[in-house]
DNA sequence: ATGCGTTTGTGAACGTGTGCACAAAGATGG
DNA sequence: CCATCTTTGTGCACACGTTCACAAACGCAT
């Protein structure tokens, strides 16, 4: 059983109006927009062993997917298939990589470098498609000037300038939550129009500009949603009667929330549980807020 | 040659449907799940500056979303708030976390200890949430018996021992894709349930074993798809009255293909654009596939 | 108590995404 | 040239997700 979200890393803006407008101007529906890069490597694969043609069976099995949704997919590209045939694999390679903008150079900057933007700069998967680092920027003076897969890092003053003559479009914030923002306003005033954040922060961006984000934290907690479903591990506490009624009952137990709560950290492991009605037994508030 | 089984057994997110018995068994729907733990975070936040309550409206916007949706997502949950006065912060934080099954504790094994390996290892948002590193393991001798962030790289001999032993049962892939399937393999054969996946590849795994993905060639991918959308470029090439045109005039065009194609990355610059019309103007396949 | 302003919770409408199932289109063999 | 087999492309139905808009519920002042 496999999780729902095709998309693993959401889409930063949650409005899904103006994405679609952004995708269906041309007809391509976002979700299919998402799982072309999918097809696009398990196209690739099989391009390096030299297959002709590809089914869309096979190639919805190599891609993880059902061969409806894939054939649809590509209804929207086009007529790109052979009935009784399949698919040609490198002519579909190219409308993929054509349609998806990787026929030409997107120049990229990392701004923050720590773990992650070192990560990054080393990761392979980056120069292979069109996708080219430009640039390392960080604001740490004991940072700038180390190199990082044979790339020299920056100091931050140099965004503007960098962005500007090298046309980078798209920018990656490695950087601590507190200085994503600030950063992101940077790149944005540079002329960045395409951010990538693995700060774990919402970015406000101004119309025009896309962001999509990867939260490591966020995917963990919805893996454990689902592992404490699957150990039948109903959350013990809480419906304690007060929650799920409707009616007079639940306001009380607001009031009484309220009037319990004002304070902090201090208190609250004995106050939330406690005015709630003293029904939970595990009470490991610390674990989830160590401080 | 009819493949039978595209895949006996499920793996990446592509089966809604049973995604949807899983979360749906109690209601709660996957797209909200998946943004419970956005709330939490803006909730932490505004618990950390003491703030006692809390409008639909500002949490909304804390978190970037629309208030209606958070709502929405709220209600699933039971009816947490006060008409007139919003959410208790402290209250949701603890119904919020018990939901997602962040009052438990959750030991954590991380395969692969490159740079991204390393990456994760640090990341702060890991400990912050009830998610504990339980070991680091490699394959590497080299990098067995280093250390990254205090605790100790041990040989991937040791994974069926740690994951047994520790009750692991979530386990994070950050190895070189060629590796990524067969330690999938080893950890679900050692009982672990949930997997994130880091590694561009597809994994495939038993029913009962949640995979997430996360990848981010893919991320960058989706916004080149947009930037090249934003810049009014429309996809030069391919249009060529050949493609979207149906009828007999496309079977010419496949058959052409075909017999052009056959061969590989030599002379497919020339063969797949050539064979198409000759109409492509740009061929730098080349920047698609590098080698 | 009563009335007023505020905010939640949700029914209903709408748009998107998914999967089935099948006709049309091509390949292949005689 | 016809029959048969394979595989695409897609109309349709349904499920899911999002947004609107409003009544019910609550706090508070009078």
């Amino acid at each position: 059983m496999a999780i729902g979200r095709p998309s693993p890393s959401s889409s930063q803006t949650p409005d899904p109006g103006a994405a679609r407008r952004t995708s269906r101007a041309r007809g391509i529906p976002e979700a299919t927009v998402a799982r072309l890069p999918l097809y696009l490597r398990a196209l690739t694969a099989l391009s390096e062993r030299s297959v002709p043609t590809v089914s869309s069976e096979e190639l919805a099995a190599a891609a993880g997917v059902n061969s409806a949704k894939l054939r649809k997919d590509f209804s929207y590209l086009g007529s790109y298939g052979t009935r009784g045939v399949g698919y040609d694999v490198e002519y579909l390679v190219y409308q993929i990589s054509r349609e998806l903008g990787l026929t030409q150079d997107w120049p990229v900057v990392i701004v923050g470098i720590g773990n992650l933007g070192h990560a990054l700069a080393n990761y392979g998967g980056f120069a292979s498609r069109g996708f080219r680092v430009a640039a390392l920027l960080d604001a740490d003076p004991n940072v700038v000037g180390s190199t990082a897969a044979g790339l020299p890092v920056r100091h931050m003053d140099e965004l503007e300038d960098i962005v500007v003559t090298q046309h980078v479009s798209i920018g990656v914030i490695t950087t601590p939550p507190g200085a994503a923002q600030q950063v992101c306003d940077r790149l944005v005033e540079a002329g960045v129009t395409s951010i990538l954040n693995f700060a774990p922060t919402v970015l406000t961006v101004p119309d025009g500009v896309d962001v999509r984000k990867v939260d490591l934290s966020i995917e963990l907690q919805i893996l454990a949603f689902h592992e404490q479903r699957k150990a039948g591990d109903e959350p013990s506490a809480g419906d304690s009667v007060l929650d799920r009624a409707p009616g007079p009952v639940r306001a009380a137990a607001a009031k009484l929330r309220r009037a319990a709560g004002g304070g902090k950290a201090a208190d609250q492991a004995k106050s939330t549980p406690a005015a709630k009605g003293a029904k939970g037994p595990d009470d490991d508030l610390s674990a989830v807020m160590p401080a």
